[in-house]
DNA sequence: GTAATTAGTATCGCTTTGTTACTAAAGTCA
DNA sequence: TGACTTTAGTAACAAAGCGATACTAATTAC
């Protein structure tokens, strides 16, 4: 078995100041996942990967690093998600972690050692991990409207159905499709491919992929129903 | 001069592995201000009050703490606004900031020691301080849509014409009177009191509160126009 | 008194949104 | 082959939302 960070406080050592830890989230058959270390026995706890945090690299490189050292890649998105310290534990032993939120494109295969798992189902994880867990999927809904997240999560090329069902996903609501495309036309958001997508039944699709054009700022007016 | 949590690092002593930060916001005719520490010196470079972060509290508890010691009474709203760490300099001289933002209601007088100051015409910031700032003022304009900030940044009793004045404000644009008016009574968000405050000039204006009652959850549309 | 100023409302027309219903193109199965 | 099912995509209508203008109301300034 390979060194990994967690043997920094394994080993006994005196623990890190602070963790740097990665919520990665993606999407399975109509499910939120999040990438976990592979436990190494069944029944060990399940663990969000994490590094001991390098207090002379600034927080958004070691974050990409540490998602680009993990994931094999880059993912399609990550932001800061925050600092977490109220006394839960954590598996570094350590009074702080600071969390990154990243998404990868659902089919996305786990890099190797790890695995995506159900949000919903999931086993025990440190309640600081979980408390960046929910944070993070909070974090997803929230700020949707203002970054193309649920773009992100899908592949280059997709189908309108396929970006519905992932603002379902992420919104936990059902949308009507109508309304959905009409609204998507007017932003101008994505644009047609040459390609079409037969997936077993019924007419195939049209593929399309995210290219947002310069519109008309048409500044809306105040929401408030989604106070309080 | 009392022995401020500035002294940690001033006096030499190893820097603490973190800092506690906290951007304090209000308003004051029609701009918005953040609380600083009053510079010994005309010329000293000004500073958010900040603190060794202590390992063994949780955030939330010394960032209330904090808040509290400071201000002398609780702010109308804290939140954690992230972690801070990418090498620009602090006055802590530390790694790694945990910043949290919050507000108080216009008017609200100085604390000793402290002043309010335009965020607009702001002195020298250490650089790690003004991305707090930068992202706390960016926090207040996403957030008003999901949390009563507006409303806190107000004293418990208000006008319509100064609730309208604080979203323009943080929005920075300005808003239609009667749009904004018919959305705010179709949110149930505010009733109004007995009283009635004359302004100078013109009619006086009806006093509300921030009392917000269940109200049928109209869930609406997807929001594309904010993307990109 | 008249003018100016601010608060608050009514109404009109346009836009946005939700719904129902429709057409289109594929597979399934008798 | 042809009827049925399934999924994609659109049209059309009604209801709600929104911006602008214009109005009334109550106060101060002169």
């Amino acid at each position: 078995m390979r060194d990994r960070p967690h043997s920094v406080a394994r080993a006994g050592r005196p623990p890190a100041a602070a963790s740097l830890d990665l919520v990665c989230l993606s999407a399975e058959r109509h499910r939120l996942v999040v990438l976990v270390d592979a436990p190494s026995t069944p029944r060990a706890a399940l663990a969000l990967p994490w590094q001991a945090l390098d207090p002379a690299v600034g927080l958004d490189l070691a974050a990409g690093r540490l998602a680009r050292e993990r994931l094999g890649r880059a993912p399609a998105w990550i932001e800061s998600l925050g600092a977490f310290g109220d006394n839960r534990r954590h598996p570094s032993a350590s009074a702080l972690s600071v969390a990154y939120v990243a998404v990868l494109p659902m089919g996305s295969a786990a890099p190797a050692g790890m695995q995506w798992v159900d949000v919903q189902a999931l086993g025990p994880l440190a309640p600081r991990q979980d408390a960046m867990l929910r944070a993070a999927a909070t974090a997803l809904r929230e700020r949707m409207d203002l970054v193309p997240i649920a773009f992100r999560m899908l592949p280059a090329e997709f189908t309108l159905s396929e970006l519905q069902e992932m603002y379902e996903l992420l919104l936990g609501r059902r949308l009507h499709k109508a309304s959905f495309r009409r609204a998507l036309q007017g932003a101008y958001l994505v644009e047609p491919t040459e390609s079409w997508r037969s997936e077993g039944r019924g007419r195939p699709a049209q593929l399309f992929r995210y290219a947002p054009r310069r519109r008309r700022g048409t500044r809306r007016s105040v929401r408030f129903e989604l106070l309080q």
